[in-house]
DNA sequence: TGTACATCAGTGAACGCGCGTTCACTGATGTAC
DNA sequence: TGTACATCAGTGAACGCGCGTTCACTGATGTAC
């Protein structure tokens, strides 16, 4: 699965590309560039080559390189959202829903690990989202609530945030462990990453 | 606290450093440099600079850049280790001391991100280290161990394992959130970052 | 003790590279009359 | 319908930069006689 199936073929022979298809193939083009995952940083030029364009083109689209790490940012937070909740919707939500969505995080990370390391390193511009600080805030207010379903009723708001935020760590840090190669991608690992959460199991 | 305190500045006026004197204080200033915490990668010529010395002079102590890396790597882990180890003997031992050295290994990330990073996403040569394939097999085993003895006494040895990846993994989870500005560096929440391990906490 | 010499940690100039960004430009498209 | 023109997505050459690495070198140190 790729993060996205647009065409990056639509030159119209004259005039390039048709309106905003630059754009999105500059875009899902760095996505590519990220998952085939040189360690270093996406450059400017090599997106612009991929897509068989001039560096020059890609400044009709973005101000500058940042304008476009932060789109490609946007896009692969999209899909992974997009994942976790086709991940919860399948396993028909509640306790297994939500460590579904955490499988889903880790796999994503394991898919696409350049352009996830990018998402979670990069924080956007202070004017662009205006309400939210970090691509992480919607994500983490869908947790909370998640979690806060799974805690006992009468379970304190700090509770709550803590909880959600353990969550969060362990899946977090299960997926950069992975992706840094200091423990196995193992398959069965990634199956029981959400299981000490809303369950017994670890107070066996 | 910094991470070493080698004194960069014992040149002899005529013959540049003693023997040794260079290596250290090169690894010294990459750390540093590190610490300082420039998003990217380190450059030789920086640590040079940061040095006073020319880039040429760093190819007397390392092969290539590379190979300077790798020592900063070592020195990075050797550190880390040294205050996990001195928070558990703080703590006394025990649950506790498991604790401690999960707060410590959180704090180290934070005092130190970026060689922490390096720390976490670079992988030793192949011939180097022989036994070991990453610097964080010795940490493991240790952590395997710490867990097991928290774990009730009929414990399989893949329940240990799994047990301890997923301390790891929430520690890491929380240190690398925190690094990224994702969550909020908050001391309240790194003290309670050990407590859904080895306690009936999260089960109440 | 003095002298000749090998060693070796440093220097500075130079290389080729890929980078982000700028500049003046070209030429197809869509619109107004 | 035809023509003149503004728009605008692209091009290619050029810039200055910092990088890793090489090269020939310099000059202090330590050793052999």
């Amino acid at each position: 699965m790729t993060l996205d199936d647009n065409t990056v073929n639509m030159k119209s022979p004259k005039r390039g590309y048709h309106h905003g298809d630059l754009r999105s193939a500059l875009i899902t083009a760095g996505v590519e560039l990220l998952t085939a995952g040189s360690a270093d940083t996406l450059s400017l030029r090599q997106v612009a080559r991929a897509v068989g364009v001039s560096p020059t083109a890609v400044y009709r689209h973005f101000p500058d390189k940042q304008a476009l790490l932060y789109a490609i940012c946007e896009h692969t937070s999209d899909a992974l959202s997009q994942a976790q909740s086709a991940a919860a919707q399948a396993a028909g939500g509640g306790a297994a829903g939500f460590a579904a969505t955490g499988q889903a995080y880790v796999r994503f990370a394991l898919d696409h690990p350049t352009s996830f390391r990018l998402l979670m390193s990069t924080r956007p511009p202070k004017d662009h989202f205006a309400g939210e600080t970090t691509h992480a805030h919607a994500a983490m207010r869908l947790l909370r609530e998640n979690v806060a379903a799974l805690l006992p009723a009468g379970a304190s708001n700090e509770a709550q945030r803590r909880a959600a935020i353990q969550a969060w760590a362990l899946v977090h840090g299960m997926a950069m462990l992975m992706l840094d190669g200091q423990i196995e991608a193992d398959d069965a690992l990634i199956a029981s990453v959400a299981s000490p959460i809303g369950s017994a199991e670890t107070c066996a």
